[in-house]
This record gives C-alpha cells, sequence and structure tokens, in this order.
DNA sequence: TCTGGGGTCCTAGGACCC
DNA sequence: TCTGGGGTCCTAGGACCC
C-alpha cells in the first residue's frame, strides 16, 4: 500500500457483448450473450439488458435462453475483441509505461511509474481518469470504462468494480480500512466461493469479519501463502507491484465434446489435432516447452490430468503428439469422454534437437499396440506406423507410406480438405463449413481410412469433431454432414 | 442434454542428491 | 544398522480469475 492513490484499474463494461452491439446496431439496447452456443456451451458475458434477466457469465448458455429467450445470442469474435483491447492497451501506455494487462478487458496501470511531475492530488487524478475514460470511447467507437485508482492493487480493482458500469472511483488514502471492511469476503479477489464457504463455517460473511481471525487460524484453514496473503489483504496490506511484462507459463488447447466420445482411436486423433494447434501457436510465439500434459474430463466430470516431462524443450507437433497420445493409452476412456485437452509447460524459448528428444520421450507404444489389436487385421503392415515402427507419425501430410491406397483413403491423410468435405453444416443452418481441419487420418492394412474433421464456420466459429471411415459413402461429394 | 476455455498459483508427496 | 535435514525436480490435483 502507498501513500498516495497511485494504482489505477480498468475494466471494460460487459467487454464482448459491448462489441457486439457496437458492430450492429440493431443490438443496441437489446440483450446480447456471448458465449458457446452448443448443449454444452456457457455463457462468456452478458449486456447489461440480459443481466437484467438474471444472466450471468459461467451460466449454462441453455439456462440463460430460458431465463432471457429473446436475448441475441452470439459466439464470439475475439480478433475483434483483441482489436479493441490493443486500442485500449495502447491508451493506457500513453499514461505510464508500466501497464498489466489482465485479460483482454482490464489492465493495471502505475501512475507513480510514469510522468513524475504528474498531480497526484485527488482532482489531478480524477481528471486524469475522466479523460482515459472518454478516449478510450472515443477510439473504441463507444465502448465504455469503468475506472478505480487507489493506494494499491486490491483497492484500485475493488474501486473499478463500485464504479461500475461506466463510472469512476476513487479511493481516497486514509480510507482503505473503512472502503473493506463492510464488504462480503468475496469482494477480495482470489476467495471464491470454495473459500468464501470456509469461511462462513467460521462465522466469517464481511471483511471486517475476517480481520477478526488471527493469522494461525486462517493458515491452518487455508494453507500457509493463501493464509498470510488473505491475512494482510483483510487489513488493507497490500504491496504487490504492477508488473508489465509476464512469462507465458504454459499453453493449451482444450476441448468439451457435444457428446461424450468413448473410442480411444477417435480420442488419439482429437489429441494430435490438438498437438498440433498447440505447436503452431508454441512457433507462432517463438516458444517450446518441456513438459506435456493431457487432460481429460470423464462423462461424470471427474477431471484428471497426466503429465510427462521430455528431455529437453520442444515445439514439435509430432513430438507433443506422440507423448499425449501415449499419456492417453494409459487412461480408461470406456466410459465417455468428455472433454480433452492437451498443453505444454516449462516453457524455453529454445529448442532441443528432436534426434535427441523423440526415442526416450515417447512412450506410445501402447497406443500402436492397441490399434493392431482393436483392428483385427494387422498381418499388412501398417502404412501410417511410421518409417521407425515407432508409430504412427501424427504429422498427416500426404507421404510415400500412402501409396497404393484408394483414392479416398489418400484424401484421407492430407491436410488440405478435400473438396468433399465441404458442406452445409446441420448445426449451423445456412452457414458454409470454411475449414476443416485433419486429424491423424491413419490408415490400416485393408486400406480403411479413418480422418477426424472439426467443421468450423465464419459465423459459430469451431464446431463438432467428427470421424469418418475414408472409403466410407460419407465421404462421397455432397453427403457429408457434421 | 447441469457445469467453457485459457490461464495462474499453491500444496503435497515421492524420488533423488548432498 | 539406522537415521538426519535441506533442496530440487516431477507429478497430480485444486482453487481461482476473466
Amino acid at each position: 500500500m502507498r501513500r498516495q492513490a497511485t494504482v489505477l484499474h480498468l475494466d471494460l463494461d460487459a467487454f464482448f457483448a459491448a462489441v457486439e452491439q457496437r458492430d450492429k446496431p440493431s443490438l443496441r439496447g437489446r440483450p446480447v450473450v456471448v458465449g458457446g452456443l452448443g448443449a454444452r456451451g456457457v455463457v462468456s458475458t452478458a449486456s447489461y439488458e440480459a443481466r437484467a434477466y438474471g444472466v450471468r457469465s459461467a451460466m449454462r448458455t441453455a439456462e440463460a435462453r430460458a431465463r432471457c429467450p429473446h436475448a441475441a445470442y452470439l459466439s464470439g469474435r475475439f480478433d475483434a475483441y483483441r482489436a479493441a483491447s490493443r486500442i485500449v492497451m495502447g491508451r493506457l501506455r500513453e499514461i505510464s509505461p508500466l501497464v498489466e494487462p489482465l485479460s483482454l478487458d482490464e489492465a493495471f496501470v502505475d501512475l507513480a511509474a510514469g510522468d513524475d511531475t504528474r498531480d497526484l492530488d485527488l482532482d489531478g487524478l480524477r481528471a486524469l481518469a475522466e479523460q482515459v475514460r472518454a478516449d478510450v470511447a472515443e477510439r473504441t467507437d463507444g465502448l465504455t470504462a469503468s475506472v478505480g485508482i487507489a493506494s494499491s492493487k486490491l483497492l484500485a480493482k475493488i474501486a473499478s468494480e463500485l464504479a461500475k458500469p461506466d463510472g469512476l472511483h476513487v479511493v481516497t488514502p486514509g480510507t482503505e480500512l473503512d472502503v473493506l471492511a463492510p464488504l462480503q469476503v468475496r469482494a477480495i479477489p482470489g476467495v471464491g466461493p470454495v473459500t468464501a464457504e470456509r469461511l462462513r463455517r467460521l462465522g466469517v460473511q464481511t471483511v471486517a469479519d475476517l480481520r477478526g481471525v488471527d493469522l494461525p487460524d486462517l493458515t491452518s484453514l487455508l494453507g500457509s501463502a493463501y493464509g498470510t496473503s488473505l491475512h494482510a489483504l483483510a487489513r488493507g496490506e497490500d504491496h504487490r507491484p504492477v508488473v508489465a511484462e509476464r512469462e507465458t507459463k504454459s499453453l493449451s488447447v482444450e476441448d468439451t465434446f457435444e457428446t461424450d466420445i468413448t473410442d480411444p482411436r477417435v480420442l488419439a486423433d482429437v489429441a494430435t489435432m490438438m498437438s498440433r494447434r498447440v505447436s503452431e501457436r508454441l512457433r507462432g510465439n517463438g516458444m517450446s516447452g518441456r513438459t506435456v500434459t493431457l487432460k481429460i474430463r470423464h462423462h461424470d466430470f471427474e477431471t484428471h490430468t497426466r503429465s510427462a516431462t521430455l528431455a529437453g524443450p520442444t515445439d514439435d507437433g509430432r513430438v507433443i503428439a506422440r507423448t499425449a497420445t501415449g499419456l492417453l493409452a494409459e487412461i480408461d476412456t470406456s466410459s465417455g469422454i468428455r472433454l480433452l485437452g492437451v498443453g505444454v509447460s516449462g516453457m524455453a524459448d529454445w529448442v532441443q534437437d528432436d534426434l535427441f528428444v523423440t526415442d526416450e520421450d515417447a512412450p506410445d507404444e501402447g497406443l500402436s499396440d492397441d490399434r493392431v489389436s482393436d483392428d483385427g487385421r494387422s498381418d499388412e503392415a501398417d502404412p501410417d506406423d511410421g518409417p521407425d515402427g515407432r508409430g504412427p507419425l501424427p504429422d498427416a501430410d500426404a507421404g510415400p507410406e500412402t501409396g497404393g491406397l484408394p483414392e479416398a483413403a489418400r484424401d484421407a491423410t492430407t491436410r488440405t480438405p478435400p473438396a468433399t468435405l465441404r458442406s452445409r453444416p446441420r448445426w449451423a443452418p445456412g452457414a458454409d463449413v470454411v475449414h476443416a481441419e485433419h486429424g491423424a487420418g491413419w490408415v490400416w492394412g485393408s486400406g480403411l481410412g479413418r480422418v477426424t474433421v472439426r467443421f468450423e464456420t465464419r459465423h459459430t466459429g469451431p464446431g463438432p469433431v467428427r470421424t469418418f471411415d475414408a472409403d466410407d459413402a460419407s465421404l462421397r461429394p455432397g453427403t457429408v454432414e457434421p
């Protein structure tokens, strides 16, 4: 906590929904909900008009539709959100070089790091904040921001919450404890439903109550790090600095399926596709990582992770896929999987030579064995088993190994979607499939090919993942529908 | 048709080393 | 033959945030 109010927190109001209303005037003044549109979707952002009907972030979209059937339901347009966010962050960097973005719509600014001749008295701060809010609205074509200013991150964030929507709240130095005392403990960022319930059982509801709990009791209830920090925050003690550059610690891709998947071959295909996406994002950021994590959510929502650490960092989709599918092979998926994810952590900015990495660290033997025995037609050589027979190369590029296969099976192993996969998807009537990505597309002895396809449209974004047999009638022109 | 996707931080236990 | 601590790395899980 500082003697002066030099921490600013800015939060854009109902950000995703506000961008939609800005870009489509017919949505202005109407309830708008942005989020997942499928059966298992949840609300990401609700406009204030939708909130009036009780629609909230993280609510199931099905429940939101029940509460507010006449709202406009939209999946996100993240490029538009990122563009707006860049403008806002740019404006904040004009105030101070020390800007800490927390997400696309939120950031801390250290006002003491910029111009030292700045007027930090309360009137000066108010004028500065109002100027920023006006500039944000002007430069983003009407998006509104709420701003909090205080002597610490904790109070600045609470202040912007108190200012919502479209307002400014400055916490006068010296009044911090008075502001905190009556608030519910949930108002402290980091106190979620579980902690709030634990505290409630101690009779603690407000921050004032929390101050009555001594440090040993708090650390025994919540653990040492969390207990200690909460003890301090309850007293308004917060010395956390505003940090501009934060290193990425992990990178992951995950997907909840429209319906649970049990087939381990389909899951392996999906994991392979996800590994490729992780690889692309790693390479796009010039990063690599050493630990590969597979995440599985079972039909009953029980969630598990399995990880393996390589000898050196990689950004290679084939290495990630081999590791991920190896981890997957150890898991019983027979009761149905609702979510699968692949991630990488232990980041580095360099890449270990693959020759050094692959042999020791790719526990994929279980997978290829499974496939051969599942199939029951394993007497012919597996053309996708890779040149060394170690397992399928997840990279689906057509190579010489696919020669001699039926036309449809060869298509199934090329990265470019064949024209026959373009169709009008049933789940988004009237929308054209703009992108269909192949999975591993692995092919076995009989010439049957399996191909995993993700259907995606311009309007609804990523859609269902489906697996086809490449010589199945479903791959004939015009007949494929997700 | 309960419960998204992308992250961060913390804890705890076991292996291993000194 | 019995028993130290400390430190680091790895794995798994959980709470939380937007």
